[in-house]
DNA sequence: GAGTTTGAAACT
DNA sequence: CAGTTTCAAACTC
């Protein structure tokens, strides 16, 4: 297997892959397997993250990713020796692992390879099919974390989590062949894997995981996904994040990916899974196929309708404007130039383009939307109009999926995109960008309260600039690194694919004042994940403001309050007058007395109601607290106005902005992607600032040692928990991984670079 | 929906 | 770095 298999795996890797013989044949083969791995998908989606939007909305939840990945890692070090310190020093890394693991779809044959026959592939494999191989070991491990969860289907659980690691190297024993056959099943439809196949399952259950931890949003998102069926958008996260070693590969994965959750997150969501087939199979079958094509051929239809297909299963703009630069660098090779010297920078780094991608400028997301409406729905309404995104889908899954797309998948994917796919992208992003435009003055004012019906919809923001013109961190879209779409109430706008490199210019010149600025504003810190692991009880008070607030009037009790908003309380950073924070007030007193405090204040003005509602949800969290991690938010706080919905999350913006300044030092790379979807760091208590986000990058190499990330974890876990009201056993698994596994601490970082 | 308040962002 | 202005979100009516 090792010879073959790595041999047409490394020759798939390549654009040209498809054209291997090897690849015509799995292709031949691949559509086998769709029916079952849908039922499988679901009931694990459904189940493990079933947990309460609020909770995978905050952008916490990235960090159980981690934790969660890491603790597969040590699973998988422990099943499986074959596994190498080295592959574990990759996997450490969240974004190393993301990496592996899409590299795993990428090279699912590598991977079915490696993994069941993880002895061969050791030496002359590829590393990734090293990964790979840990990575289908890991998987079965994060099954069965899953499976442990309280949502988790018993009969799937058990098939998987017994399958487990045994699981994977099932697969790998298979045929090369069928790995891959399976894998492209897999991919395509999403649907079906055996257990048997449980590499690919393996691998899209961590991914999906991935996904669901690494942003707020994204939990929804794959809530939902999981739902419908997570695999697609799962899948696409995961691939993207895996993207960024090898471009080619990855864009081969994008494509699948894309396929598959085009596919199976229209179709599958309600369709059965053949239905799903039939469309997704055409498109995935073709779509690897035509990945590969794409790469050669930019701007072919199939690419254009493979994009559109993705992003209708997504959300619009998931912009990262590291996309943008990655689509133009692509653009700019292929066919011309270099739009912008930016651009070709990133490019260049790029022999890594993944580092490229990932420090990343580029509103891609966007872009790979407006190829959407490019394509066939096509409307940016449709494409930008989340909702319109989901006709068939229940509005909840609008907000999820676009949680998805934009916050952790967006910014991977548009790093992981490999320069080929990109370049149709951006051809079709072009288009769409004028007709992006011509939505933009449309809808006056949709906006901001959307986010609150759509439930968190901090993926979407909407913004309401008539001066700034949406190219200064006064608008939400801006600062939160995404383009801005139809729902957006802005006038004069200039953050759209269009004006891609004046959006990119600017990018760079706030970053060149503020290298954070477009870095989360709420960072949690290491001693967040210690408390919440040490106990569940405390609260943690690490989570701070990056710059802390300045708040005079509202008494840091309103929105108005970036602390607040972010839910996290004042530290010694804030300048706020009369703080009464509720999330901890800047003198270190609790968020309780915050509250009690309030309660009377509130009581004076008349907010007797708010009040009591607060010092409710407190009291709740602090009951729940011992259950819960704790995060500033926490699940109880769905109650209380959270902070989290409009700017405090944005996990969508921070992802996208951290991972944007692509032209910034390979730092900010890595810290946005870490910080992004889950946490932001922050001094533990007050300063944590970007010398413990390096830190944490640093440390992301290594997910264990990186514990530093957040509580987000605990919020999440917990949050499913309660919301579930699951079974015990759901919670004990996730407990389990969030002692485990404190901090999410870095997936994604850009340890890479 | 219009107007006010607020504090961050931008500017000087 | 501090002060002022600009800006758009948050909030109120």
């Amino acid at each position: 297997m090792d010879t073959p298999d790595r041999a047409t795996a490394n020759n798939l890797n390549p654009p040209k892959f498809e054209d291997s013989p090897v690849f015509n044949f799995l292709n031949s083969l691949s559509p086998i397997k769709p029916v079952k791995s849908v039922h499988i998908t679901q009931t694990f989606s459904s189940i493990s993250f079933s947990s309460p939007p609020s909770v995978f909305t905050s952008p916490h939840v990235n960090p159980n990713k981690e934790s969660r990945f890491l603790r597969r890692h040590n699973l998988l070090d422990t099943s499986k020796p074959k596994v190498t310190s080295e592959d574990e020093n990759q996997i450490g890394s969240g974004e190393e692992a993301l990496t592996d693991s899409t590299h795993a779809c990428n090279n699912s044959r590598e991977l079915d390879k490696k993994s069941g026959k993880g002895t061969s592939i050791g030496d002359a494999s590829i590393e990734p099919a090293n990964e790979h191989a840990k990575f289908s070991i890991e998987l079965p491990q994060t099954l069965k974390y899953d499976s442990g969860s309280p949502g988790y289907d018993p009969i799937l659980c058990g098939d998987e989590a017994a399958t487990g690691v045994a699981g994977s190297h099932e697969a790998s024993k298979k045929d090369s062949v069928e790995g891959e056959l399976h894998f492209h099943g897999i991919c395509q439809t999403q649907q079906k894997i055996d257990i048997t196949e449980s590499d690919w399952d393996n691998l899209i259950n961590n991914a999906s995981d991935m996904l669901i931890f690494s942003s707020p949003n994204v939990s929804e998102a794959f809530k939902d996904l999981m739902n419908k069926q997570l695999d697609p958008s799962g899948r696409l996260s995961n691939f993207m994040t895996t993207l960024p070693e090898s471009s080619t590969n990855n864009s081969r994965i994008m494509h699948i990916v894309n396929q598959v959750a085009s596919g199976s997150g229209h179709e599958n969501e309600d369709h059965p899974p053949e239905s799903g087939l039939a469309s997704d199979t055409d498109h995935t079958q073709d779509n690897t196929v035509n990945v590969a094509l794409v790469a050669s051929n930019p701007c072919e239809k199939m690419d254009d309708e493979h994009v559109y297909v993705i992003h209708r299963g997504i959300r619009r703009r998931c912009l990262d404007f590291e996309m943008a630069s990655v689509r133009r660098n692509n653009s700019d090779g292929n066919s011309n130039a270099s739009s912008s010297a930016a651009k070709s920078d990133e490019r260049n780094t790029g022999g890594d383009s993944r580092r490229c991608f990932l420090p990343g400028i580029g509103l891609h997301l966007n872009a790979l939307a407006t190829l959407k409406e490019h394509g066939g729905m096509k409307n940016e309404k449709s494409f930008s109009g989340r909702q319109a995104n989901f006709p068939s889908t229940a509005s909840s899954l609008l907000p999820q999926e676009h949680h998805l797309l934009l916050g952790p998948a967006p910014s991977e994917r548009d790093l992981e995109l490999p320069e080929n796919e990109i370049q149709p992208v951006e051809d079709c992003s072009q288009s769409s960008h004028m007709a992006s435009e011509d939505f933009n003055q449309n809808s006056p004012k949709k906006k901001r309260r959307k986010v609150e019906i759509a439930g968190e919809s901090e993926s979407c923001k909407r913004c309401n600039c008539k001066k700034s013109k949406c190219l200064k961190l006064y608008c939400e879209c801006f600062a939160a690194g995404v383009y801005c779409i139809e729902p957006c109430s802005c006038q004069d706008c200039f953050n759209k694919p269009i004006h891609e490199d004046t959006v990119l210019q600017t990018r760079k010149q706030i970053e060149s004042r503020n290298p954070l600025a477009f870095a989360p504003k709420v960072i949690r810190s290491a001693d967040s994940v210690s408390e919440i692991v040490d106990d569940p009880n405390k609260t943690p008070a690490s989570a701070r403001h990056k710059r802390g607030c300045n708040c005079k009037k509202s008494s840091c009790l309103k929105k108005y309050c970036e602390c607040y908003q972010g839910g996290v309380g004042c530290s010694i950073s804030c300048r706020c007058e009369g703080c009464k924070n509720a999330f901890g007030r800047k003198d270190g007193s609790a968020g309780i007395e915050a509250e009690a405090e309030e309660e009377t204040e509130a009581l004076e003005k008349g907010e007797v109601e708010k009040a009591s509602q607060k010092t409710e949800i407190q009291n709740i969290e602090d009951n729940q607290n011992s259950a819960l991690p704790t995060t500033p938010l926490r699940l109880s706080r769905p109650l209380l106005p959270l902070p989290f919905s409009s700017k405090g999350k944005p996990p969508r913006s921070f992802i996208a902005t951290i991972s944007g300044s692509g032209l910034i030092a390979s730092q900010k790379l890595a810290k946005p992607n870490i910080l992004r979807p889950q946490v932001k760091f922050e001094k533990p208590h007050q300063t944590v600032a970007e010398d413990e986000m390096m830190d944490i990058i640093q440390c992301d190499s290594s997910p264990m040692a990186c514990i530093k990330t957040s509580s987000p974890n605990g919020k999440r876990i917990s949050s499913p928990n309660c919301e579930l009201g699951t079974s015990p056993t759901r919670r004990g698994g996730r407990k389990l991984i969030l002692q485990s596994i404190p901090s999410f601490p870095s997936l994604t970082p850009g340890p890479h670079h």
